[in-house]
DNA sequence: ACTAATTCGTAACATACGTTACCATTCACG
DNA sequence: CGTGAATGGTAACGTATGTTACGAATTAGT
């Protein structure tokens, strides 16, 4: 078996440039996590969560959402309030600081995503996403079966 | 902007679910690193390799390399010798035993790669292989210019 | 050849991270 | 209703990881 060759090892490897060019921008730049930026990212589209729903939402184990939400507080960024009809969960919201970041780092990071895609055609980058999108699929059938 | 099309996000979810379908095997079953694993994987195909050149073939960072050789040494998977032309240089190679665990891994995760793989025709494949390859080479110019 | 700059690998520190356990709250079911 | 299981979130622990700095070995410049 030839490593560089190997899916696993690939996908890896990309990843790991690609997140870096982005983290050139949220973490260097505007002082964000990688999980902050992704609760940031995902309450600029939905307004407000609750914590477990976010957790769903960016791919993040509770307890990265929880440390990340704790962080994203002390700096003004969001307000967590406690769900009133039931206490248990938490519901998280941009506050205007907040907003104000993410509508200066979008921009930045929507533009070094469509210099990646550049490198693709139209039919390229739907047969990209469809492929990961099956990759995905079959990787949570192997991890079912352990 | 949606998280959930964002292509750095949707490549970082699937090589995370990817990448646990294969630590179930190297790490849990056989009590591995994922660097360590590449380091293996690595001089299985290559024999002998000095430290840097494990670094750039494995996309390890040299600390990482040194760690994971540590560990395999003291496991008695691989051995190191001093480069007798520089002595600054590290050679390592796989032992008997390392070679052994690596013949018990090999099958095991190629076969896990082929299932992944399996969800593509082989023209799909390639499409995502060449897709893969000028997604990174775009990523890589984006760090280069910070 | 002798010093300065470079390269290789590791030590040591601080921080991040995953795991386990826990408390508070709610739900299920008698 | 009341008690036991289940859920949401966090604390606390140990380990892993990235960074900086360093010692040893080599190369380059004069």
């Amino acid at each position: 078996m030839n490593l560089q060759t190997f899916l696993p090892y690939r996908l890896a490897v990309v990843t790991d440039a690609v997140s870096r060019a982005l983290a050139a921008v949220y973490a260097d730049r505007f002082k964000l996590t990688r999980d902050q930026w992704r609760v940031i990212a995902q309450l600029a589209d939905e307004r407000e969560l609750k914590a477990t729903e976010l957790g769903t939402r960016t791919s993040l184990p509770k307890m990265q959402v929880s440390r990340a939400v704790t962080g994203l507080e002390r700096d003004g960024l969001i307000a967590r309030v406690a769900d009133p009809d039931d206490r248990r969960n938490l519901v998280v919201r941009l506050t205007a600081a907040g907003r104000a970041l993410y509508r200066k780092i979008e921009p930045i990071v929507l533009e070094r995503e469509a210099f990646l895609l550049a490198a693709l055609s139209t039919e390229e980058r739907a047969a990209l996403t469809r492929a990961l999108a099956r990759v995905e699929e079959r990787a949570r059938q192997l991890q079912a079966t352990p």
